[in-house]
Parts: C-alpha cells; structure tokens; sequence
DNA sequence: GACTTAACGGAACGAATGTTCCAGAATAGA
DNA sequence: TCTATTCTGGAACATTCGTTCCGTTAAGTC
C-alpha cells in the first residue's frame, strides 16, 4: 500500500449532490465540479470515473440516504397521521432548504428520464420502493383501525407519491414553504 | 413585397413546442430543430431570432394554450367536480400522450428555473393565474353551495395545482395513465 | 532508501454547439 | 424585366465541454 487518499468520499459525494441538486446534471459542467469540491479534475476521474458514472453514484447515494431516512420515520409505531406530516414536512423542507433546490431524483427524473436508461430505471425503482413502503405502513395503520378499512393502501401510497413529487417541483420553482405545507396538510385529510 | 414565407409559423411553433417538451431545453440543438422542423437554419434565425428567443416564444404559446383551455372548461355553468375531473383528466392524457413527454411548462420550470430570470417570472405568473382561475370557480361553486363554505378556495386551487405538477411529473418519467387517473380522483375528494 | 500509489496541473484533442457570413437560387409584386 | 424578399446550403468561427496524456511532487509502506 501507499498514500491514502486526501479526501472523504463520501463528503465529496455529498457536495456532489448538492451542485448537481442546484443546477441539474447537463448545466454542472466538470469544471463546476472540481471548483466546488476542491479535488483536481484527474483525481475525481480515477476515483468516480466520468462524469456520468460520478452522477449515477451521486444519485444512488441521495436515493439511498432518502428511502433510508422516510423508512426510519415509517417505522416508528403510533398512529400514522404524524408520521406522514413529518414525512411531508421533512420532503418540503429539504426541498426548500438553501436556496430551494428541489429534490434531486425529482429533477432528474423531469431531466434526464427520456435519454437516461440508468435513471429511468433508478427513477422507477425508487416509485416503486417509496410507494410500498407507505402502502405498507397504511395497511398497518389499517389494521389497527387508525384509518378507516375501505381505503386501498396501495392508491393512497401513490396519491401521497405523486403529492410529493408536486411540492417538490413547486419549491424549485417557487418556494413559498407555507404553502407546500397546507397543500400536504390537504393531502393528508384523505385519511379522514 | 415580395417572396412570402413557406412555413406556417404557428405550425413551426406547434412543432417547437413538441421537441422542446419530449427532450427539454439543452438536449435540443439547433440541428435538431431544423431537421424535424424542417426549416433551414438561417430561416430560423431570421424568423425568430436566436434559440433562447425560439424557446420563450414556444413556452409563451405553449402557456396560452393551456391557460386557455382550462378557462373555456372552468367556464362551463354547473357542477364544479366533473369540471375538475375533465380538467385532469385532460392534463393527464396531454402529458401522456404521444410518448409521456410530460408538461412543458413543468420540465422548463425544473430545468430552467434557476438559472433563467425570463421561465423563472413566466412560470410564478402561470402558478398565480392557475390558482386565480381555479380559487374562482371553486368561490362560485361556495356560494352556490356546491361545496362546503368552511373551505379555503385559495387553499384549494394551490393544493389542486400542486397536485398537477405532480402528476406531470409521473406521466413523464413513469408513464402509468391509470394510476394517474386514479391519484387524481383522490385528490378530488377533498372537496367532499 | 526503494517502491507504490495518489495528488496535481498544464497541455492538448476531438466533438458538439450556437451563431454568423455569404453567395446563389427561387418567388412574388411593381 | 427589375427589384425586393425569402430559401438554402456551405463554410467558418468562437466557445464550451468531457476526456486523456504526461510529468512532477508528495505521502505512506516495506
């Protein structure tokens, strides 16, 4: 072995996400990349390989770090309805934090979809987990008589899906966090 | 005069319009617009100036359509939840069709928005004048007692127009019309 | 001290892109 | 026929971008 490496992975991964959240994968440029993460353009290519494969981990990175964050709030026992204003409130929130990027798999799913196979199919995965995620945790909640027992779980879970892809968009575009939080406050009065 | 022009100007708007919506802003290079639009380059240039201008006037046309259409709906007397039904459902078939190209004022407002001054102001107008359009109908449907008074119309019509987005966004990186349809039927019964 | 590996930075390349210039051909009206 | 305007296509330009090559320096291990 020999010298070890002089920066963090993973921090840089996450700055990583943090530029391509903000300006979208075509518009940060390598430049834009090895400016802001302080690492030399040859280093970042023998660590994460071109800038696409470097997006790709970026994006697995946040996906991973987003099912694993809503899965710890899912899993707290108790009636639903906190869990899933907490869950709406942490999406508007992180959406809207520094200066309203959005949410990095929503825009790059309005991005990126159509030439992207890779993230198409990361996009449709992560449709998929968050969706039975929340199906599942609603059917508990089912069970337990928290909701009422004519609902079908799996269209609310993806009724709530789609409601978050819209604040996503809305804070991007928009901002105006109150707003985003009484349209999930709407949202959620499905559950009534 | 003399020589008149040989394309129709709206119908290579029309075109623009679809190129721009299907692969967005960047990906669509000015070879790919004369090739489908087939338009030279230099007719292009001296009709509509250069790419960016090209691009405004498309998503300019683009918004009046829209705004356009959901006026002549929202103006039908009557019932306001077929209205509203008729309204996402027309959004819905518009960004699935013809490939889930999604909606093209939504794909510029992730991809443009924070770095263009000019889509950013366009798309905050066409939010308010949705949710002006849709806080209206939903006041006059209050005072015909079509739905309850205790509701908050404004509240309504940004929530209805969050959920929009949303579904914009799963037509085009998803696809899956009926589960649109259904989330969008849900998002109605909040009138209930 | 030798070897391996990483960091760094300058140079360069090939491709793509938006844009302009120009000259020739075509078409309409005076 | 003359003239004005448009269409068309080739050529070229400047810029940006992703990427590679290469030589030098630095750090950790045997």
């Amino acid at each position: 072995m020999s010298r070890q490496k002089e920066f963090d992975e993973a921090e840089v991964l996450d700055q990583t996400i943090e530029l391509f959240r903000a300006r979208g994968y075509q518009s940060t440029s390598f430049c834009d990349l090895t400016a802001a993460l302080k690492v030399s353009r040859q280093s970042l290519y023998d660590t994460y390989g071109d800038k696409q494969t470097l997006f790709l981990a970026a994006l697995k990175r946040y996906r991973d770090r987003g099912l694993q964050q809503i899965g710890a709030v899912l899993a707290t026992p108790g009636p639903v309805r906190p869990l899933l204003t907490q869950l709406f409130q942490g999406a508007i929130s992180s959406s809207c934090s520094e200066g309203n990027h959005g949410c990095l798999m929503v825009n790059s799913m309005v991005e990126m979809t159509p030439h992207d196979a890779n993230v198409r199919a990361m996009a449709i995965a992560h449709a998929r987990d968050l969706e039975n995620l929340l199906a599942a945790r609603l059917s508990v909640a089912q069970r337990t008589g928290d909701i009422a027992k004519d609902k079908n779980p799996t269209a609310l879970a993806r009724y709530f899906y789609h409601t978050l892809l819209g604040l996503a968009v809305a804070a991007r575009a928009l901002g105006e966090r109150d707003t985003l939080n009484t349209s999930a406050q709407l949202a959620l009065q499905i559950l009534d």
